[in-house]
DNA sequence: ATGGCGGCTTGACAAATATCAAGCGATCCG
DNA sequence: CGGATCGCTTGATATTTGTCAAGCCGCCAT
């Protein structure tokens, strides 16, 4: 790949405390691609060949079973994907598809254990970008057990508000359909539930949602860092 | 702590290759301790300052939000839990409250974090480990949006049945309440989906499940090892 | 033994959620 | 400029799940 896309890769926690050496090593096997959106990169149950990072773009990890599909999590620039099954050398568990035209590293699963096995600052850099995901899922876990789905899109209004910059009106940059199946519902259900916000100030119009009063939505949210805050 | 509990705790996965020198260090700082059953050993929000490893009973893993909680998961001897609070030194994200009379060992996390940061065979356990959790979150996570609460009570009970040593009949060593809790739902809706796996030759009485024609229930369960085989 | 107590089950009902069908309103393309 | 397509919305209805109340049963302690 070319070296001109070192630096933002190495920029990553990931790989940003690992000895010289051992990042141009893993750079070499490495190579970059560009993607139409609504690729589908990898398919679940298959071999974890390739670590991915996405450079630019967003994709979509979702898995099916018994003919139905969820979304899992959207991954955004810049992070990568399927650590986990990369350094246990397992199948992947979720499938990944580019919701629009993406920029993506592709570091051979191979490279990235060879390395991992004899690079101390690389393998606590795994542990703690693991230990992150952990806690990421683990909150969405909680999220989806203990609140109602008018609960969860609630909070996620708030979460997205925020991560948008926290103006009171901000653009959904993607489809409705693909927000109901993250919140675990149907796209009928996500257009009632907006509806069921309404009472607290939460108006739509296309893909602009507005938060009239962000603090009576919070009292009906409830919030929770255990939960909402993905940042810890 | 006796040193002649140091074995078996050597023989784990996370402290199996790690220096002798490590090991000990740690060992040093850390105790036995027994608990009677349902005694609480952490709460949610608190600062992650031991990790523990449970030797003997079992353990539950539960959160709680806005008066609801609800069961994640279970520890069974001989495993660790809340290693990804500790190695990030972040607040637990789950309560654990103990199922049984139970002996933990608790190791100080800044000791496990000391460690971690000069030893990479550790640091390279670590990450097997927090793979592996991190798996089979998302495993669960796909259970729970992929599954009607019917699938998921049959796949449980299949792979409960492959845990117990795969015999046609088996014995439930916990509350059904907390089956149900773990697997999303109510004791009574529990209660129910029992009745609705009989036409699958699912019989229950009492604590003791039996499974009349395993065949038959895995036609209506589909088991997937992507979402059931938790051992990878 | 026997009187509570707790967990489990059951039934009736309510609430939440999914499904199905239709219509609306953008956008794309011939 | 139609006309088709696609995603979103809405209403009617079905299914699933939760809630509440009552009763059952085994267990423990007095």
């Amino acid at each position: 790949m070319p070296e001109a896309q070192y630096p933002e890769i190495r920029a990553l926690g990931l790989f940003a405390e690992m000895a010289e050496a051992n990042f141009l090593s893993l750079m070499r096997g490495a190579y970059v691609q560009n993607f139409p959106p609504h690729i589908e990169l990898i398919s679940e149950g298959e071999p974890s060949d390739f670590l991915h990072v996405v450079l630019s773009g967003s994709v979509d990890l979702f898995s099916t079973w018994n003919g139905r599909d969820t979304s899992l999590a959207t991954v955004r620039p810049i992070s990568t994907f399927i650590l986990a099954a990369t350094v246990k050398n397992a199948p992947y568990l979720m499938s990944a598809r580019t919701l629009e035209k993406s920029r993506i590293v592709l570091i051979p699963s191979q490279d990235v254990r060879a390395i991992f096995d004899v690079d101390g600052s690389f393998a606590r850099a795994i542990v703690t970008e693991l230990a992150q995901c952990y806690r990421s899922v683990i909150k969405a876990q909680k999220d989806l057990k203990l609140r109602t789905s008018l609960e969860r899109l609630a909070n996620y209004l708030l979460r997205y508000q925020k991560r948008a910059g926290g103006a009171a009106a901000f653009d959904l940059d993607f489809e409705k359909r693909r927000l109901a199946s993250v919140l675990g519902m149907t796209p009928e259900n996500l257009s009632r539930a907006f509806k069921g916000l309404q009472p607290y100030g939460v108006t739509v119009e296309g893909t602009r949602i507005a938060i009239a009063d962000q603090a009576d939505l919070e009292r009906f949210a409830r919030p929770n860092p255990l939960i909402d805050d993905h940042s810890t």
